[in-house]
DNA sequence: TATGAATGAGCATTCATTCAT
DNA sequence: GATGAATGAATGCTCATTCAT
C-alpha cells in the first residue's frame, strides 16, 4: 500500500460522517450510510466513537482545533488594528473556504443535537468575542481607534460578519477572493460609510 | 368563557409548538408532546396540520408574515439613510427580542428539516438583502453615503448584524435596550471606528 | 322535491358503502369517505349502523335477501330438473351481474372482516349447496339422473361454477349473456363432455 | 444443535406470518405478533422484508412457485384426457390439502392489499385457464372430447372447481381423500350425470 | 335528527446500538 | 480489531368512534 492509500479506518469514519453531515445534516444521515462511505461495518465506528452524538462532536472538535492552529493570533505589539482585522477576517473566510463541508457541518444543527454541545459552541464563541475584543482595546490603547466606540458591540460586530460571509460561501456554493472580501470588511469597519 | 381565553385549538397548538421547538428543538420534540402542551389530543393537531413538517413551516411563515408586518418599509424620499438604517435594525431587533421563541425557532434547523424550506429560507434572506441594498443605494445617490464603498457588501454586512445580535439575545436569554444597540450599530457603520 | 330524488339518509349511506367498498375494498374505506360520499356528516352513519362491521354486515344481508327474493324456487313438482339448473344458474347470474358492485363486495373480504360474518357466510353457501342437493335428489329420484352420481360432489360442483363465473363477470367488468352461460354450464353437466 | 432445527430467521419469519395470516386475515395480524411467533425482534422482519406488503406478497409468490414445481404438466402426446384432468385436479386439491394455511391465505385478501397483488392474481389465474383450455382443445382434436362444446365455458368451469373444492377443504379444516374427489369431479364432467 | 371537531388506541416503520463470531 | 445480523425503544400518523351542539 502506498503512503498515500493508507488512511486509517478512524480517519475515513470522519471524513465519510462530513461529507454526509454536510449534505443531508445530522438527523438525516444514518450510522449505516456513513460505515458503507467509509468503506467499512457499521459496528467498527463503535470501536472509535461511542455514539452518534460522540462522532459529531469529535468533528466539530476537530474542526475547531485546526482553525485555532490556522490561524496564528498576531503579536500586538506591532501590527497596526487595521492589519490585524484584516488578518484575522481573511484567516477564518479562507479556512471556511477550504473546508466548506466542515463548516457547513457547524455552522448548523449544533445548537439542536445536544444541550452539552450547544454550550460548547456558546463558549467557542465567547473566546472568539474576547480574542477580537482585546484586539480591539489594544487599537484604542495604541490611538489607532476612536475612544468613544462601544468595545463590546463593535468586538461583537467583527465577530458577527465572519460567520456570515463565511455561511453566505459555503451554503451558496460560490468561491470568492477572501482577501478582496476581508480587505472591504475590515476598512468599511474601520472608516464607515459615511459621505 | 372569557373573551381572551377562548383560544382555537389551532392557536393553542401553534403555541405548543413553537415553546416546545424553541426549547429542545424540532428532533427532539414529540408530535405528542405538543398535544399535550396544546391541551388536545393527538389526533387534532392532524386536524389542523398535515405532517410534523407542514406545523413546523406554518410557524416560520407565519413569523415572517408578522415580522413584515410589524417592520414598515421607509419611505426612502424623506428619511435620512443613517435614520432608515436605525429604524430597519431596531425594528428588527425589538421584533426578535418580543418574540423570543418564535426566534430561536426560526434561526435553528431550518436547514435541516426540508430542502425546501432551506430554499424558502435562502430566497427570504436574499430580499432582505435586497431592501437593505436599496437603502444603501438611495444613500449613495442622495450624497449621504460614499460613493467608493462595495454596495453588495456593505449591505450584507448589515443583513449580518440583526441576526446575529438577535441570535445573541434569545440564545442567552437575555433583556437588552434595542434602541441603543441599534443606534451603536447603524453608528459604527456609518462612521466607521478610525481616530 | 320529487319522489325519486327522495332517498333516505340511510339508504344513500348504504348507496355509497357499496360503491366503496366494491372499489376500494373495505380495509381501504374511511367511514369518512363514505359520508362525504353519501352526503351526510361523518356522525349520520352512526345514526344508523353501530360499527363500520355492522355496516358492512348488513349490506351483505341485504343483498342475500334481495337474492332470495329475486330467485324464486321452482316448485319441484313439475319442472325438469335440466330446466331447474338451468334457472338457477341463470338467476343467480343475471342478480350478480345486474348487482355488480354489491357482488363485488360480496364475493372479497368476507372471511377477513370478523368471525361471525365469516360463519354466517359459510351458513348461507351451506344453505345454497342444500338447496342443490335437493333438486338432484329430486332429478334422481324422477330417474331423470343417473343414480351412480355422488349427490353431494355433484351439489358441490353447481354451487362452485356460480361463484367463480359471477367473479369473472364483475372482476373483469365484462357484459356477457347469461342466458347463454347458464344454458351452457347446466347441459354440460347433464350430458358430459365425452364423445 | 439439531440439523432440522436449524431454521435461517428469514424462513422462520414466512412460517409466522403464513400461521398468522391464516388464521387472523392479514389485517388482523401485526408485525409485533409476526416477530414474536417467530421468535424475533420487530425490527428484523425488516432486514428481510421491505414491508408487510412485500411480505405477504413473498408469500404467495413462494406459493404459487411450489404449485408450478409439485404440479408437474402432463406430456399431451400419450396420456388420455381423463387421466390428465384427473391428475391435474388431484394435484391442485393435494397440494392445498398439504398447505392448509399457505392456501387460506391465498385465496382470501388477495384482492383487497394491493393493486399489483390483485393484477398479478388475475394472470396468475389466466395461466391457469390456458392450461386447461389447451389440455381441452387436445382432448378434442385426438377425439376423446365432442366437437361441440364450448371449449371456453368448460375450461373455465374446470378451474372453478379446483378452487371451491380447495376452499372447503381448508376453511371447515376436514381431511379428505382428494383422489377420490378429483375421481368423481373429472368423471363427472366427463360423463355428465343424465341418465 | 344531523353534524363534524376532537379524540387516542393502535400500528408500521426507523435506526442507533449491541454482541457473537 | 472488524463485522453485520439482530434488536426494540421510539415515534409519526391513521381512522373508527364519540359527543356537545
Amino acid at each position: 500500500m502506498e503512503r498515500q492509500r493508507k488512511i486509517s479506518k478512524r480517519e475515513a469514519i470522519i471524513e465519510a460522517a462530513i461529507g454526509l453531515f454536510s449534505q443531508k445534516g445530522y438527523h438525516n444521515t444514518r450510522m449505516e450510510e456513513i460505515a458503507q462511505a467509509a468503506g467499512a461495518g457499521k459496528g467498527t465506528i463503535y470501536e472509535y466513537f461511542a455514539s452518534k452524538t460522540e462522532l459529531f462532536s469529535e468533528i466539530l472538535l476537530t474542526g475547531w482545533r485546526k482553525i485555532q492552529e490556522d490561524i496564528p493570533l498576531q503579536e500586538p505589539g506591532v501590527t497596526p488594528v487595521l492589519e490585524q482585522l484584516h488578518r484575522l477576517i481573511h484567516g477564518h473566510l479562507r479556512y471556511f473556504q477550504e473546508n466548506r463541508q466542515l463548516t457547513r457541518v457547524s455552522f448548523c444543527e449544533v445548537d439542536t443535537i445536544d444541550q452539552e454541545l450547544m454550550e460548547w459552541a456558546l463558549k467557542v464563541k465567547g473566546e472568539k468575542e474576547k480574542q477580537v475584543r482585546a484586539m480591539i482595546e489594544t487599537g484604542i490603547e495604541r490611538g489607532e481607534l476612536r475612544t468613544d466606540i462601544d468595545v463590546d458591540i463593535v468586538s461583537r460586530m467583527v465577530c458577527a460578519l465572519i460567520p456570515y460571509f463565511a455561511s453566505h460561501i459555503v451554503m451558496n456554493d460560490v468561491e470568492i477572493d477572501t482577501h478582496h472580501l476581508a480587505v472591504q470588511i475590515s476598512t468599511t469597519i474601520l472608516e464607515g460609510i459615511k459621505n
